[in-house]
DNA sequence: GTCTATACACAGATAGAC
DNA sequence: GTCTATCTGTGTATAGAC
């Protein structure tokens, strides 16, 4: 699978996440009229994407955002009870895709091999499709409050428990070499987390999604797989 | 060379980097006192990371700071003309450390196989040994101001350069195998970023400074070395 | 549902006593 | 060299007109 057939079956749009953070938050958002509303929703998110990604979602005051989406202040605040609210919103949703689609990804492959793949290229993508949720998810982490913490850290160690899971059970079927495969996740994870965290210079280098897909599983496999076996079964998965 | 080896050459205190600190601004701070300029200094710096790494430098008021360090608002000012400036002496002087090791340790090897070895530990035990500063200098890169962001930048470039160099040149000489080496570079500095960005993931985990940088190596060796020398030469470099 | 005007808190920064 | 007191701008948030 390549990104083009990714977003063929993953693809919606900031229109339809949009609509889904209006029907979650129905009650606390005083615009009931749902076309406006979302609308408007979609049109928020962007500007604080915007703006935060230059200089922090601290640094952006409600001012800047008022600026940047064309609404007013009391606008906004009829969207979100305040700023920690909307972050809130944001870095929760933001998670939720990732989880949802994840899961869904993983569950689609059971030979360990595929499976690892497919997990790995389906995170990229993701973040590739999602990538201002992605980046602010992660570099706004810190300014949640402690209570909604917690459900982050947690996400953050949910999505690593997939791919040791994948690895663990590869090594049980001699598919994958013994080793601490919760390191090797951690790893894995860390060279993901390089597409959305420095987009910039990729674009600069001009390095494509799949390109940088492929050379992360070739990084991983080369690993990852058993030894012995790497010279006679290569072809078997490609 | 493992951690408490690299300790052994490289150790220096806080202390004597607030020292540096206070040589290279002497100007512009008007404390003349060298003695109680640097103590103060240290005070500081350990006080905004500290700071910072909970909620983020721009969340970060005077205030909070003048608390933390015990120092009034009135002295904070005396050592820095703003927090602009603050933040700026950190982050420069952040990648200055960053730089001037990297650059000792690179070219104290000449064998590119335990040239890359060295140059990838190297930055793992810098990290390590220097986490606030590494921490700030890549969280808080965002807020510096347009001029000085150039050099950031390049700064960021070069000790990716090096990495690139190390494989391109080994590459010649057969150990490597061809391919994107910009491209592994890149993944090489995620895994390492990984390190200082995840600190407490790893402490968690119960995994040593010594343990992840050794895995990180695996990973790289087992994708890089010319595959049909793996066999025959494996243990020539142990 | 959206706007303008404004309240009130707190930020960064400085002056001047000690 | 360090402190307290204070200036001034800007931030978040709300009230109430349209």
């Amino acid at each position: 699978m390549n990104y083009k057939e990714f977003k063929k079956i993953y693809a919606s749009s900031s229109r339809d996440i949009a609509r889904e953070v209006f029907l979650e938050n129905r009650d606390s958002i005083q615009i009931k009229k749902e076309k406006t509303a979302v609308k408007n929703l979609e049109k928020i998110f962007n500007a604080v994407f915007r703006i935060s990604y230059k200089k922090g979602f601290q640094a952006m005051s409600m001012r800047d955002l008022s600026r940047e989406t064309g609404m007013s202040l009391g606008s906004l605040y009829a969207y979100f009870s305040g700023k920690e609210k909307l972050l809130c919103t944001i870095q929760t949703h933001g998670w939720s895709i990732i989880k949802t689609n994840l899961e869904q990804i993983s569950a689609t492959y059971e030979n360990p091999r595929e499976k690892l793949r497919a997990v790995i290229k389906g995170h990229i993508f993701l973040s590739e499709f999602f990538s201002p949720w992605f980046y602010f998810t992660f570099m706004e982490a810190r300014n949640i409050k402690p209570s909604e913490l917690e459900t982050v850290k947690s996400m953050e160690e949910y999505t690593q428990k997939i791919v040791t899971n994948i690895l663990r059970s590869g090594e049980d079927q001699d598919i994958f070499k013994p080793d601490n495969h919760e390191l090797t996740a951690s790893m894995i994870k860390a060279m993901q987390q390089e597409w959305y965290l420095k987009r910039w210079k990729y674009r600069k280098l001009n390095v494509s999604v799949d390109q940088f897909a492929d050379h992360l599983i070739d990084i991983v496999e080369a690993f990852c797989l058993a030894q012995k076996k790497l010279l006679v079964e290569d072809k078997s998965c490609r």
